[in-house]
RNA sequence: GGGGACGUAGCUCAAUUGGUUAGAGUACCGGACUGUCGAUCCGGUGGUUGCGGGUUCGAGUCCCGUCGUCCUCGCCA
């Protein structure tokens, strides 16, 4: 190339007339008018025009030849624009560059989506409705990614990774890089296994977190750690979930709750305000696991909106409404909602769709109830005495035109029927403007340290098996298992799980006690853990930790609901690369090299 | 593994109750044009309606299967 650029095509300005500069880029727009062609040329610092007159008539021939993303170079004068040519929509529209040499870089084929940059608003918004579907753009990802969208994603996540490394660096914490072959744990999510060639039959596993490594390097002393870390597990995905992912893994040796916390709301204010600048107000709010259940229905409640649930059992037990007796008789909870002032937003067929929503949960059905002033409009108004009513109005602070809606059944169903019924009608009812910078964080606590696997008949860990008690609950971890909490937490932002961690156990006793309530016996924790079990005994400090999920947290700083739009080069839903077309098969020979002769060769 | 939505021109979409030769915008090709900026105007090319089977006088439309994509439940310590 002959013509090496002297500027961006984002910097030009008025300062620059009269220079002459030569700019590299993409074709993103041109419009020939015979004997006056215009070309604006695209980089991922902005956009520039350039004109081609008359004057040099063997340009403008070749200037119109010019297509979409052909890469170019320009050289020319920096000028003023005439006056009422000036483009308000562009930074550098005030100036244009007047053509004295073109270079052809390279040409491009039409390509299969259109990826030119549009500067005027109402235009581009209209052209984003109708974007080329994701499955062929994750096919050109490299073209994609020329789109200014993904492009200010992608540097708004570099930002927060410089400012997560800059931050924790001036606390004194050590980053501190650790392997991705590691030894298969059986606990936890689906491992993605790698065969070792030197050891045939043996398998690595990619690590599903560094857990254990940033536990070992507590024991050694490195007391402040961090890692931006890429862990994988082998599940299916989610609109917010790929097989690999990134998380920022924190640990700290010394420590108690509070310490993490106030190290993290730190990092996370800092986030905020220097990314969207967003003023996160400190402390963050807590919340215990118990009360997000009741009032959310969730772990992971967004505080964005009110619709909180409400108990009623109380009340509830004095009607003769079967479906309610029932319900509390066998142990379990009624509990609603006040849909405030949405009596009449929702149509029979509304209401039968509010139902489906509890029902796809476990729930048997939705009780609805509209107030009126006199009374309540509802097919379960008569087996509500008046007195019932009124209990239930100054309950749920019900007022004419709000719209109740209950549920009864198991705790474990009310919570996850209600709390997702309350996502719903959030949703339906656009209690929240998603153009709108609004974040609400908190942290949920005192998580029960066990939950009960039904059907493996045994306890299992909620956060993972070397989370700590609560010291108060220690004694009666055998004798009342299921009411121990723990030193867990999650960060919770606009009711998504962007992070979460625990006071780690650092007494070999009580790891090897937790480790027996978990049904693993001795040794099978020492095969299993034993190294962790042996470092525990050589003075390890009392450490606790946290990892935050950075894919998400971009997807909250940028406003997205697809996490695909935060990763360079993706997976899809099933996995794929749709691009490069991996998981693919292998030659035979490196089956055999590996001794898996056999399957998946091609 | 289960549930749901979708698949028509390079791209985004339309096509009435199953009925003539499957249309529009855009892109692309050709032409016109000296101040455009999603340039405009005139003309043109472009289709195995994902694939396979079935019902029917007749299928883009209905049925079965299959492939692909997205959302979701299970799963994700």
């Amino acid at each position: 190339m002959k013509l090496r650029r002297t500027h961006t095509c984002g910097e030009l300005r008025e300062s620059h007339i009269g220079q002459t500069v030569i700019l590299n880029g993409w074709v993103n727009t041109y419009r020939n008018q015979g004997a006056l062609v215009f070309i604006d040329v695209r980089d991922r610092y902005g956009i520039t025009q350039v004109v081609f007159e008359t004057d040099k008539p063997e340009l403008v021939a070749a200037a119109g030849e010019m297509r979409s993303e052909w890469v170019i170079a320009i050289q020319g004068k920096v000028t003023a624009r005439l006056t009422g040519t000036e483009n308000k929509n562009l930074a550098t529209g005030k100036v244009e560059i007047k053509a004295e040499a073109l270079e052809i870089l390279n040409r491009c084929p039409t390509p299969p989506f259109e990826v030119t940059a549009i500067t005027k608003e109402e235009v581009r918004k209209k052209v984003e409705e109708d974007l080329a579907s994701e499955e062929l753009r994750l096919e050109y990802r490299y073209l994609d990614l020329r789109r200014s969208n993904l492009q200010r994603i992608l540097i708004l996540r570099h930002r927060m990774n410089k400012l997560i490394r800059d931050h924790l660096d001036k606390q004194g914490f050590l980053e501190v890089e650790t392997p991705l072959l590691g030894k298969s744990t059986p606990e936890g999510a689906r491992d993605y296994l790698v065969p070792s060639r030197v050891w045939p039959g043996s398998w690595y596993a990619l690590p599903q977190s560094p857990q254990l490594y940033k536990q070992l390097l507590m024991v050694a002393g490195y007391d402040r750690y961090f890692q931006i870390a890429r862990c994988l597990r082998d599940e299916d995905l989610r609109a917010n979930r790929q097989p690999e992912f990134t998380q920022l893994d924190v640990e700290m040796s010394f420590v108690e709750m509070d310490d993490v916390f106030q190290v993290m709301e730190g990092l996370t204010a800092d986030v905020f305000q220097q990314c969207v600048g967003v003023t996160i107000p400190l402390p963050l709010p807590r919340i215990k696991y118990a009360d997000a259940m009741l009032k959310y229905g969730s772990d992971k409640p967004d505080l964005r909106y009110g619709l909180e649930i409400v108990d009623i059992g109380d009340i509830a037990v004095q009607t003769e409404f079967k479906v309610f007796r029932g319900a509390l008789e066998s142990g379990g909870k009624v509990r609603g909602i006040n849909v405030k002032g949405a009596a009449e937003k929702f149509s029979r067929k509304g209401l039968t769709e509010l139902e489906e929503v509890v029902k796809r949960f476990g729930a048997k059905g939705l009780a609805n109830v509209k107030v009126e002033p006199e009374k309540f409009n509802s097919s379960i108004e008569k087996f509500l005495p008046v007195g019932v009513q009124q209990q239930l109005r100054q309950r749920m602070a019900a007022e004419p035109g709000d719209l109740l809606l209950f549920v009864a059944d198991t705790e474990d169903v009310v919570c996850q029927s209600l709390g997702n019924l309350r996502t719903h009608l959030a949703a339906a009812l656009q209690m929240v403007d998603v153009t709108k910078k609004d974040y609400k964080l908190a942290w949920v606590i005192d998580f029960p340290l066990f939950t009960w696997d039904a059907e493996e008949k045994r306890w299992a860990a909620n956060h993972h098996p070397f989370t700590a008690p609560m010291d108060e609950d220690l004694a009666k971890l055998e004798s009342d298992t299921g009411t121990v909490r723990a030193k867990a937490y999650d960060l919770v932002i606009n009711g998504d799980e962007c992070g979460g961690g625990s006071i780690r156990i650092h007494s070999p006793e009580v790891q090897s006690r937790v480790f027996s309530l978990l049904g693993m016996p001795p040794e099978q924790a020492k095969g299993r853990f034993g190294f962790l079990l042996d470092a525990l005994k050589y003075g390890a400090p009392p450490h606790g930790g946290i990892a935050l999920g950075l894919d998400r947290w971009t997807m909250m700083l940028a406003g997205t609901a697809n996490i695909r739009d935060v990763i360079a080069f993706p997976k899809n839903q099933r996995a794929r690369d749709l691009m490069t077309g991996a998981p693919a098969t292998v030659d035979a020979k490196q089956l055999k090299e590996l001794g898996l002769e056999g399957k998946g060769g091609s």
